[in-house]
DNA sequence: CTTGACTCTAGACTATAGTCTAAGGTTTAA
DNA sequence: TTAAACCTTAGACTATAGTCTAGAGTCAAG
């Protein structure tokens, strides 16, 4: 029933699949953020298919500010030889850092939604004082 | 009653309240991200004290992930000579990207609350299979 | 059985966002 | 009034995260 089994998932499949360059594949495998791949016999690189979420882990955790250290942490979660205890103490400070970015993003949108709803649609910009909100102190500073 | 009405907002003053670099300090205003500062006669900068606020939301909204590019689009909402119609879109689009990235960050605290809360403590990580999640599909892909 | 698309490595190059240095002028506090 | 601590510019340098190039080997279709 299932047909080509034998598709090899060489980079430039996973890549395409993932949306990175097969470059930024290589560049993630030498800073551990993918662990070595398989080889075939002539040296090309097979990934498994869950290696295309690994890669929307990082693209997404990269979007929210983190940085490939970062997410290398987080990942590291899953596959380190660490004792359960660490990953608990590594969990709650990445559960704090995410709670403070959640709680910076509402503030944005709170200001971001009033200015949407508030504003006429037309006339100057200097007339609609939310505006001066964003450059304010945003709740927790 | 005010002590000290003249002590002037230089640039070293400014960067201390914000936690910021002087450097960085010329380098936003290089790139638009703060206003050309009014000078001294001997040419120093000074500034008005909420440029500190300003500088709070830059370094914040780096840190979820906008680049000084975007961060200039949010700020501009503010001081722009353009239309409020043009805000109310840009407001929308931003309010998008916030909201993605809201969720995203709500994936990733569930999955590290999970963690947190459901593995024991010790024992070697790979018994804990919750860990497998975090390079999985979080939700919307 | 060759041609074009793919892969390999190593190293150079780019963009973003600072950070540092040099060489000088200004302010302030002892 | 002078030394420390600030400020000025311009330009060089750094870290992060890729992106590109060269030169070579491999694979799949015609």
């Amino acid at each position: 029933m299932n047909k080509r089994v034998d598709e090899k998932l060489t980079i430039g499949r996973i890549a395409s699949q993932a949306g990175v360059g097969v470059d930024t594949i290589r560049f993630y495998e030498q800073r551990g953020l993918l662990p070595t791949p398989n080889r075939t016999a002539s040296g090309y690189r097979i990934y498994s298919p869950n290696t295309v979420n690994r890669l929307n882990f990082i693209r997404r955790a990269k979007a929210l500010g983190f940085s490939l250290e970062e997410i290398s942490t987080l990942l590291e979660l899953q596959n380190t030889g660490g004792k359960k205890i660490d990953v608990k103490n590594i969990a709650k400070r990445k559960l704090e850092q995410i709670n403070i970015k959640i709680n910076d993003l509402k503030s944005m949108r709170d200001v971001l939604q009033i200015l949407d709803q508030e504003c006429s649609g037309d006339g100057d910009i200097s007339a609609c004082p939310i505006i001066e909100a964003l450059s304010q102190d945003m709740g927790r500073n």
